[in-house]
DNA sequence: TCAAAAGTGTTCATGATACACCCATGT
DNA sequence: ACATGGGTGTATCATGAACACTTTTGA
């Protein structure tokens, strides 16, 4: 039985955090990933974590491996899950308390090439083998991320200070995974007020140039949007 | 400093469970709690709780807790969130797990007076002083249990097998705080096949007998109720 | 006969959906 | 000149909200 080489191991639980790193990047919805070393994972890969310290709320340990993995601060960050199971992790009775963070697309680390040979973005719809129960993290994150953007704004967390209204649309159209259309997305996000025009133009394309827009709010605020 | 304390205590973290349960009694919404006897909390009551099993889930925690203080299984039961703070409990450190549990008002345990002589139901409006964090679970679990109502079927985890429309809309008015149309509920209800009569009635009322319902699906669905 | 809750439809207002063409720019 | 995405309004449909009287029973 698994008990009790865990009991050798450890001889009690230990409270870890894990955090589903999410951006859109190449019009994808992306995860970042870091590649195990350890014996039974050696071709897996899996979300950034670490265990909590004594003298560390649980939720100043997800701002921390975020800081640490990923070098970014002041992203929106949501508790999103705990997983308990007794096997979930080979090494020893682990509860993981999952996280999902938020990464607007502007503020793409180059670190994570540069620094870490081993992690990642990876599409949300081509993940390598997920360590773990990562794979149900993974899952779990991307429903409440769906449902989450429909009923508030923080769809702001993704996108760059100044953006066009076309970004925005595209945004909510990766992340739902269907198109929605352009006059009533439209008509929705002044109805609610939720940006306001710069008065601005992005320009350089090679078409008609879109007026740049910045938020109102940039609060987590729950409003029904899609 | 407080961290140091706990270090002597423990010296490590440990996992525990707590579980809100509510129950609709005397057109109230309660909440179980349990008065402790512990130092800095005599007078105080606290959710039902304890530490999970080095072999055990936290789910499976969640369950025996709900068995052992209230002496009932196969309630509906789910996660509501992770509390993590450092100094959320004076005796060491202690992150918690909380769950929230809906009991039907017909299995009411009259064991809460009997085998424990300080376990009782409060109605949420009246609560007493709550030990550690858990005024904010409280909080928590009521608000959870709000937004659930309305966009899902779980109301019937909270009603006898057979009930009447009355008392459906009873129980969505006192959990939501606010009165309902009578017939804008009902035809909502029926659109949706949440329930089917039993060609019955419930007599004994010095009123008009009112048919008898129960739920097509007993099982957790989400559906836009009100 | 009275009190108390059960039962039952229609109208109106609002929000959601569907839909197509011209415009400004860079190449 | 052309390809590309930007920008704009209306008509229809579905859903939600408001609303009042009659019925059946026990006391």
């Amino acid at each position: 039985m698994k008990i009790k080489s865990i009991k050798n191991k450890y001889k009690f639980t230990v409270v870890a955090t894990d955090v589903v790193i999410f951006t859109i990047k190449d019009e994808k919805l992306q995860v970042l990933l870091i590649k195990m070393k350890k014996k039974p994972y050696e071709e897996h890969w899996a979300m950034p974590g670490g265990l909590i310290k004594l003298d560390e709320a649980v939720d100043s340990a997800a701002e921390r491996i975020l800081k640490e993995k990923v070098g970014i601060e002041n992203v929106y960050l949501e508790q999103l899950y705990t997983f308990g199971e007794v096997d979930r992790d080979p090494f020893g009775r682990v509860v993981s308390v999952a996280y999902f963070a938020l990464i607007p697309s502007d503020k793409l680390i180059l670190k994570t090439t540069k620094e870490y040979g081993d992690i990642s973005w990876f599409p949300v719809d081509k993940l390598p083998k997920l360590a773990y129960d990562h794979k149900e993290m993974v899952r779990s994150a991307i429903n409440r991320l769906q449902s989450k953007l429909s009923y508030s704004n923080i769809v702001y967390s993704l996108l760059p200070k100044e953006f066009t209204l076309s970004e925005i649309q595209k945004t909510y159209e990766i992340i739902l995974d269907n198109k929605l259309d352009k006059r009533n997305f439209r008509k929705k996000l002044f109805s609610l007020n939720l940006v306001k025009t710069l008065g601005r133009e992005k320009r350089g394309m090679a078409n008609r140039p879109a007026s740049l827009y910045v938020f109102t709010d940039r609060r987590p605020k729950n409003v029904e949007i899609v």
